[in-house]
DNA sequence: CGATTGACTTGCATAATGCAAGCTAATAGC
DNA sequence: GCTATTAGCTTGCATTATGCAAGTCAATCG
């Protein structure tokens, strides 16, 4: 949520439902997390078909509210990179929650093999590896 | 989602996004799994507000999708209630996830005291005692 | 140097949400 | 048993969000 805009509620689960609780923003910070895609066009091509408008306005709001970090591609000058800050790689437990819960809940859900069970038999191992992982493509990216 | 509605994707975290990613229903969820409320009045005095008409529509397609069943309320023939499914009592982790997520990045947000520790220390445990709490609720209000 | 790509913006149609009022059956108070 | 209140809605309308197609413009490719 931005800055200065109150919340409806002091609720926690509210809290994370008005920060990406749209049909978008956490299929983004998926893309970003767990595919390490970090350009508007490699959003785009994702599945699910987000318009062209909507997600402009989703990645400047993503990057208001603190989620991404917007900085130059050094290898594409007409290109950015939209970076995970740590409120986005906080979300990881809760990107696994979902993915369990559509394992059993949803038959048509593919489950990427292997990292679900991964994350089962060591969460915090799993998340640390995510994102050291992250952090090194991000280096070899800004260097 | 509708049972004969195809989804954007196979993606799982697609598919809850779809399932209860719009603004109403994860809170509704929330007061049913965490706060033991089953009915329309209950719903419409938490904090958030929601419009009667949004609560009404949201409900009878949480029915529809399988995450609540309404029965009669033995107290007052006026009122139903709008009991959890597994389906609901499932995202009991992700809820866990997001209250964890805002306790550490929202600082407006209010956790309940106790419940999260709980939770980290024991997740399993903790939810079981949340379900069984529930079920006997439930046995209470339907005898 | 012309064609393509990446990252958008703009305009407009459709859908979702929000607000206020009203409505009906059941219950509570007297 | 008559009246007021409550529970659970529905309806109408304004506002906001989303979706779709097209267009722009600079950087890059061939």
């Amino acid at each position: 949520m931005p800055v200065g805009t109150s919340l409806r509620s002091a609720c926690p689960i509210n809290a994370l439902v008005e920060s990406v609780g749209d049909p978008w923003s956490l299929l983004i910070l998926r893309d970003v997390v767990l595919r390490r895609r970090f350009r508007y066009s490699e959003f785009q091509r994702s599945d699910e078909g987000i318009a062209t408008n909507i997600l402009a306005e989703r990645l400047k709001r993503l990057v208001r509210d603190g989620f991404l970090e917007k900085r130059a591609d050094p290898g594409d000058r007409r290109s950015s990179l939209f970076l995970p800050t740590d409120r986005t790689l906080d979300l990881i437990p809760l990107l696994f929650a979902a993915m369990a819960w559509s394992a059993r809940h949803e038959p048509t859900a593919e489950i990427p093999a292997g990292i679900l069970e991964a994350y089962r038999a060591d969460p915090l191992g799993t998340t640390a590896m995510l994102v050291s992982d992250i952090r090194q493509i991000q280096e070899g990216l800004t260097v």
